[in-house]
DNA sequence: CTGACATTAGTTGTATGCAAAAACGAGTGT
DNA sequence: ACACTCGTTTTTGCATACAACTAATGTCAG
C-alpha cells in the first residue's frame, strides 16, 4: 500500500466544497473574518480556485449551522450579534457546556482522561509559545475532548456548534500571551474538578469557567 | 394589488431551494419519508419542478441540520439511528429540555403562562377527541411554548430542532386515544411544577416527562 | 440644495452541460 | 458453481451560462 506518509489523518480526497467550507469555519472562528463581513461568491470562488456552486454549497451548511446569515437575496455575512443576542447565545452555550462536563464526569474513562491531559499539554505549549493561532486550536481540542468524554456525539456536536458560533466573539480576548497563560490555568483547575468525578462538583467548575469566559468576551465586545 | 389570498402569512416570493428544503424538511418529520430512505437529486428536481442545483442546496442545508447524512458520493439518505444512537440523542435531548423548564421557570411572565396553557388545552381537547394528528400539532406546540417561555431564541432552536430529529420515532408511541390522554395528564403535572416557579422542581419534572417519553419510544423502536 | 426617479452595474438564484466516481451487470477463468 | 475482472450505466460533483433582483449612482424637478 503506497500510501503517503500523512499521520493517521485519513483525507480520501475532500471534496471542493466540503474544503471551502472547513477554510471558512477556520477563518471565521479564528475571528479572521469579522462578524457583520460579507462574503461574496465569486471573490472567494477565486480565491479558492473553483467554481462558485461548491462555495455556494459552502455558505449554505455554514448559514444552517447558524454562522453566516443569509438574507433574501442580500448574500452571506458573518453573523453579528449585538450584548444582547450574544448573551442569550452565551447562556445556551453555558448550559450546553455545564451538562457536558456533568455527564463526562461520570463516565470519565482512560482514555478520555489521556486525550483531555494531552489536549491542555498542546493548550500549555501553545500559550508558552504565544502562539495564538496554535492556542486557539488546541482550546478548541481540549473543550472538544471534554466533549467526546460524554459518550454522546450529538451532545458533543450542539457543543461544538456552539462555540463555533461564538467563535469570532471569543477569540478577541486572547490578545496578548498573557491572556493565553491564564486561559491554560483556568483548564488546569477545571480539569481537577472534571476528574474528581464528582458530577455537582464538575457541573459547577465548568459553570465558572464558562461565565469568566463569557464576562471577558462581553467585555471585549 | 392581485395578490393571492394568503391569510396574513407573507411569503415574499420563497427562493426554490427554501421550498424544497421546507417540504423536504415536513414529510421527514412527519415520518412520510422513512428513515433510511434514499433522496435521487434528479427525481426530486423533476418532482418540484425545479432543476438539481436549488435541489442540492436543500439537501446541503439539511445535512447540515442532521437531517440528513451525506455519503462521500453515495447521495443523501434520511438519517436512521439504532437504538444506541436513538438512545444517545434522546439523552441530549433530554439535557436541553430539562435546561429549558429550568430557566423557563425562572422568567415566566403572563404571556408565556397564557401560551403555555393555551397550548395544554388544545392537548386535551385533542387527546379527548382521540384525533391523533392535532394531538402531535398541539403537543409540538405545547413544548414550543415552552421553549419561548425561556425568551432565549437559541435554546428554543436547538431543543425545537432535536424535536424535528426524534419526530418520526416519538410519533410512533402515540397509538391509541388512552396514550393521548395519559401525555395530557403528564403535562398537567409538569405544567405545575414549571409554574411553581422553583427551578429545581421544574428542572426534575421536565426530566421525568422525558425519561417516560422515551422510554415508550425505545420500546417502540 | 434636497428629494424622487430612472438607469446601470453588480450579485444572487437557477438551469444546463460535462467529467469522474461508484453501483450494476455480464462475461470469463479457475 | 463461484469469484474476479472489465465495461456499462447511473448519479454525484463541478463549471459555466443566463435570468432576476438589488443596490447604488446619476439626473432632473421642485
Amino acid at each position: 500500500m503506497p500510501d503517503d506518509g500523512d499521520t493517521g489523518a485519513e483525507r480520501p480526497r475532500l471534496s471542493a466544497a466540503m474544503r471551502i467550507e472547513q477554510a471558512l469555519m477556520e477563518e471565521i472562528s479564528a475571528g479572521e473574518l469579522a462578524p457583520g463581513e460579507r462574503l461574496d461568491e465569486a471573490r472567494l470562488a477565486t480565491r479558492f480556485g473553483a467554481s462558485r456552486t461548491p462555495v455556494r454549497e459552502a455558505l449554505s451548511r455554514l448559514t444552517a449551522q447558524g454562522v453566516l446569515v443569509q438574507g433574501e437575496r442580500r448574500g452571506a455575512f458573518v453573523a453579528a450579534y449585538n450584548r444582547e443576542e450574544l448573551s442569550q447565545i452565551f447562556e445556551a452555550m453555558h448550559e450546553i457546556e455545564a451538562a457536558c462536563a456533568r455527564i463526562a464526569s461520570q463516565r470519565l474513562n482512560l482514555l478520555a482522561r489521556s486525550e483531555i491531559e494531552n489536549a491542555q499539554a498542546a493548550c500549555w505549549h501553545a500559550a508558552e509559545a504565544g502562539d495564538r493561532r496554535a492556542f486557539l486550536r488546541a482550546n478548541e481540542a481540549f473543550h472538544a475532548a471534554i466533549y467526546r468524554a460524554t459518550g454522546n456525539p450529538y451532545m458533543a456536536e450542539i457543543a461544538a456548534e456552539f462555540r463555533r458560533r461564538t467563535g469570532p466573539f471569543r477569540a478577541r480576548k486572547f490578545a496578548t500571551r498573557d491572556d493565553l497563560l491564564a486561559s491554560a490555568q483556568s483548564h488546569d483547575a477545571l480539569i481537577a474538578d472534571i476528574f474528581s468525578e464528582d458530577s455537582t462538583t464538575a457541573s459547577k467548575a465548568m459553570r465558572a469557567h464558562m461565565t469568566e469566559s463569557f464576562m471577558q468576551a462581553l467585555r471585549a465586545n
